[in-house]
DNA sequence: AATATGACTGTCT
DNA sequence: AAGACAGCCATAT
């Protein structure tokens, strides 16, 4: 780890995850690359771990997949707030894949980022 | 201390 | 497109 503590790391992935607009979505790699710290299994894990209050459905896959454990409960908020949903029932990542700071967004100058 | 497991990711076949 | 394989980090047994 980097020196960071165990309630530190989950309040970073936290607050990570509550920066994320409504409509977006972030891998877990995104969001361990974010947190600069532990790798995607951990900050699945931190979300197991949640309790509620967290928007955990807007952490998805690297491929856009939604959680198997939870699946149509995350589908359904994904509806609800509007996420662009690809025809086969997962995120359009191309659209909504979002990164906390879009000025050095690795994937940036498709539009991809932004406001909707 | 070692092995197994998990809300993961990326590459090769 | 789908499955196999390896890499990754922390917790549980």
């Amino acid at each position: 780890m980097a020196g960071v503590d165990h309630e530190e790391y989950v309040e970073r992935v936290l607050a990570v995850v509550e920066q994320i607009p409504p409509g977006r979505v972030m891998s877990y790699g995104a969001i361990a690359e974010a947190v600069g710290v532990g790798g995607p299994r951990q900050v699945g894990r931190v979300m197991s771990l949640d309790s509620g209050g967290t928007p955990w459905w807007r952490v998805v896959r690297a491929d856009g997949g939604l959680p198997d454990c939870h699946g149509g409960e995350a589908l359904s908020h994904h509806r609800a707030e509007g996420t662009p949903l690809r025809a086969s029932g997962r995120v359009d990542m191309a659209v909504a894949a979002w990164w906390p700071a879009e000025e050095e967004q690795p994937t940036t100058g498709s539009g991809s980022v932004g406001p909707l």
